[in-house]
DNA sequence: GTTAGCACTCAATCAAGAGGAGTGCTAATA
DNA sequence: TATTAGCACTCCTCTTGATTGAGTGCTAAC
């Protein structure tokens, strides 16, 4: 168990290394306010500290940086929640000031005001289209052998695709084809669809329209694949300010990171609530060693989830990102709860 | 005018350096098997050819490096087209192998392959939205004060997006609406449809239903802002292998410039036909005074049309990058034509 | 007209030395 | 006994100067 001294020279610590990027020395902490005796003191618990796996040194005869360890510690017991400024709540509240309703386009909107308001990186998961139920299915004919399939969903998403008509397919072919489908598909969530159709649909339609195997084919195709949440990024090159930054390998490996869906999506922990701090190699990528992810999950309507992520490294400003992603969570899902009745 | 062994020296200082990266010196040269006179004679011949302005000295006693004049020249009077090699071209067909029409995913596995194949940044421009003409328009009501809009073009481009509906509003009264919508904007393009809404389509809905400029306001910001051609990217991290690019900023500043829509599309040209090449300061971009960007169009269907640009350093192996190009439009255009009859 | 030879320039690399920030330890102090 | 002043020591960083090597420009010989 650490003593008061020792937290408070913790504490001293990490927030002077998040603030400037050097070793902290013991002068430098002993010149704070809040410190009270000399720098001697203060090496004599830095030595503690340092055994105690809290901080590192970058060379023998350097000032002190915060391990993993340190800042887990710094994380999950010094961070006292601190408010954030009015500008920047009206920055966010600025979001939807613009009555539009449009999920996507205040959640990209949000993307980018966390990431100016962090100097960071933000990701956004859109909601989890999954799980929406069809409310409409239609098809529309394009030309004598092409034509568009358009799946509305209860939470006003469109899923489109289009596919080849065999040939001379009637008007009243595909009025009943569509009838059929809507009869059998209204109600299906989304990522059930593909075995409604071919468990139950396939074989109706045989039985009326010519080729079903192949339409049905094509949309459980369009259906599976597209899937995933949509994804959202502010402030792609914030971290070329970071100094840790400053190696054009790490940032591209991060950069190449971010144009892999599956690898995005796995920076997520979308079953935890409240908002999970990773730091450094406690998250499974790689190439992420260097970085800490905050997350967090907000609400779109009853039943729907979006999430969010800041991507810094781990020298990063925890109590302000925390702080901001708390009011973020909650602004959004205020605004995407209120004016839905489903 | 440049004699025949100035011709020869510039080409081989142009490709050697296309090759190394590093200035040319006159034995370098020399050692060249096409070249066969002494080093001496070359460096007459380069001091010669940096009064003309077509090479320069990073320093007094350093090789020689193209100056954009010296680019300039060689891709216009030295670029003898050059074929790609079966493996290559077997790449780019492999685009077409599945028998998927979905123009966004041709593209998209273009843009791949293109930054692939030349280890350098690709862009793709889709199909220019604004020029589709409207084929069906279509409400489907999602609760008692929400509903979606939809609007199909004859290319098979699906437009959607949410509005609220008035208080009240009846089945019947939607039915209206959309008759009259579809009478109104079918066969109107994208870009002409908010002048047709507000000029004629606005005072007939104003007779029939409730609200009716709340609507048509919302659908005219829906379609006036979305209307852009869609922006592929293809290897945007591959600049970081350049060794003209292991400068953070410049870096940086490409990588900004392509999270710009608007910048992203004064690259293009597409008024000019054939490829174009714009070497360094060229470019308008600031940005840009370190890069060549090498664009082209392709056509999609009869009348619509995308681009295609590849942005890599000045030192860029043109030769190659033009060859690949020339073969990625005319496949691309064959593709987007062939099974199409709108 | 071409080329061999040579003096010259300049970037890049390396070693040595000075300066400075910071530590750990010891002895003095409260 | 806990704290602190003092001092020797470590190691990074910056500067300086010397060395090396690639490459040039010029001149004189071929």
């Amino acid at each position: 168990m650490l003593t008061n001294r020792q937290l408070q020279i913790l504490q001293a610590i990490v927030d002077d290394f998040i603030m400037f990027a050097q070793p902290v020395g013991s002068r430098q902490i002993s010149k704070k306010q809040e410190i009270t005796f000399s720098p001697a003191t203060i090496r004599n618990e830095m030595a503690d500290l340092e055994e105690l796996g809290f901080l590192e040194k970058t060379h023998t005869s350097s000032g002190r940086v915060p391990s993993e360890k340190g800042y887990r510690f710094y994380v999950d017991h010094l961070l006292n929640p601190q408010g954030i400024n009015s500008r920047d709540i009206q920055q966010i509240q600025s979001i939807f000031n613009d009555r539009l309703v449009e999920v996507e386009h205040i959640i990209r909107k949000s993307a980018n005001i966390l990431s100016e308001l962090t100097s960071y990186t933000s990701i956004l998961l859109g909601p989890d289209v999954h799980r929406h139920l069809v409310k409409r299915f239609s098809i529309v004919p394009l030309s004598s052998d092409t034509a568009v399939a358009i799946i509305v969903t209860n939470n006003g998403h469109v899923e489109n695709r289009m596919f080849n008509l065999p040939p001379n397919f009637t008007a009243s072919e595909l009025e009943k084809m569509v009838n059929i489908l809507n009869d059998r598909l209204v109600g299906v969530s989304l990522e059930d669809i593909h075995i409604k159709l071919e468990a139950e649909v396939l074989a109706v339609l045989q039985q009326h329209v010519r080729s079903a195997d192949d339409f049905v084919h094509a949309l459980v195709t369009a259906t599976m694949h597209n899937s995933e949440s949509k994804i959202y990024y502010g402030g792609k090159t914030n971290m070329f300010n970071q100094p840790e930054f400053h190696d054009l390998n790490k940032v591209r490996m991060i950069l190449d990171l971010m144009e892999t869906t599956s690898q995005v999506q796995s920076l997520f922990h979308p079953n935890e609530s409240g908002i999970q701090i990773r730091i450094g190699s406690e998250n499974k990528q790689l190439e992420m060693e260097n970085c800490s992810v905050i997350t967090t999950t907000y609400s779109i309507g009853e039943d729907q989830q979006g999430a969010i992520a800041i991507i810094g490294p781990t020298r990063m400003d925890y109590k302000r990102v925390v702080a901001l992603l708390d009011v973020m969570r909650m602004d959004l899902t205020l605004a995407f709860t209120k004016n839905r009745s489903d």
